[in-house]
DNA sequence: ATACATGTTTACGTTTACGTAAACGATAAC
DNA sequence: GTTATCGTTTACGTAAACGTAAACATGTAT
C-alpha cells in the first residue's frame, strides 16, 4: 500500500524543521491526513513538499509555490482550470530560462575574477 | 574621464528605489563618493550594485554578496585575501552549479506537468 | 508505573530587505 | 522670488518565513 511519513520523517529527509512544515499546513500549501492529532503525510504530499523546497532554493516565494500547487489539484478536468494551470507553468517556465541566463553570466563573471586573482597570485609568486 | 551617476540615475536603470540604494549604503555594501552632501556613483559602484542584484535574483543574500564584495576589495595584491577571495569565488561557483541542476530538474518537471495538461486537455476535446 | 521520545497547540520573537512618512536643504525653471 | 524638483536624514512600520519557549498529550520501552 501507499508509503506514509511522519513530520519527523519528512523534516528529516529534507533537512527542515518540524516548525517549518507545519508552517506550510498553516498557510494552506501542505495538509496532511490525521491519525487522531497526529499528521500523516502521502507520498504525494511528499513530492509536494519536495516542490516547495525545491521552489524555495530557486527564489519562488511559498505563495507563488502556492498558487501553482492550488491550480494543479484544482484541475482535475476541468478545462478552464486546465489552461489555467498551462498558462501559469509557462509563465514559470519562462522565469526559470531568465534565470538560467542570469545564472550563467554569474559563472563566467566569477570564473574571469578568478583566473584574474590566480593570475595575480602567480605575479606575486614570480616577484619572490 | 570617469562617468559618475546620480542615485536616481542608478536606482532608474536598474529598477529599484532610491531608498534600496541608500539602504545597501547603510550595510557597508556600497558606498559612493559625497558631492556635497549629494551621493555620486561612479562606474565601479555600478559594477557593484549589478553584482549584487544579479545575487539577489540568484538567491544570495546581501551578506553574502557583502562578503564577496569585502574580500575583492580588501585583496589589492595581498597574498592571504587573494587565495581567501579565490576559495570563497569557487564555494559559490559550486553553488551555483547545485542551482543550476536543481533549475534544470524544474524545469523538466514543469515540462512534463505541462505536457501531461496538454494532453488532458485534448482528451476532453475529443469527448466533445 | 514511569521515563522518554515524539507529537500537539498557542503565542510571542527574530531576521532580512526594504517601504513610507516627516521635515528639511539645494538647485533649476519660470 | 517662489515653485518645483531632486536630494537629504531620521525614524518608525511591514511582510515573509520561520525560531523558540511553554505547557500539555500520547505511545513505547524498561
Amino acid at each position: 500500500m501507499e508509503p506514509s511519513y511522519s513530520i519527523s520523517e519528512l523534516s528529516n529527509e529534507f533537512g527542515v524543521t518540524n516548525r517549518t512544515i507545519r508552517y506550510y499546513e498553516s498557510i494552506g500549501i501542505l495538509i496532511p491526513k490525521r491519525y487522531g492529532q497526529k499528521r500523516i503525510y502521502s507520498s504525494s504530499d511528499r513530492v509536494t513538499l519536495e516542490l516547495i523546497l525545491r521552489g524555495k532554493r530557486l527564489g519562488f516565494s511559498l505563495s507563488e509555490s502556492k498558487e501553482i500547487i492550488d491550480l494543479y489539484s484544482a484541475s482535475q478536468g476541468e478545462e478552464r482550470q486546465l489552461k489555467l494551470l498551462i498558462n501559469k507553468l509557462n509563465d514559470k517556465r519562462l522565469e526559470l530560462l531568465e534565470k538560467r541566463k542570469d545564472l550563467n553570466t554569474a559563472l563566467a563573471t566569477m570564473d574571469s575574477y578568478s583566473a584574474k586573482c590566480r593570475q595575480r597570485l602567480k605575479e606575486l609568486e614570480s616577484e619572490k
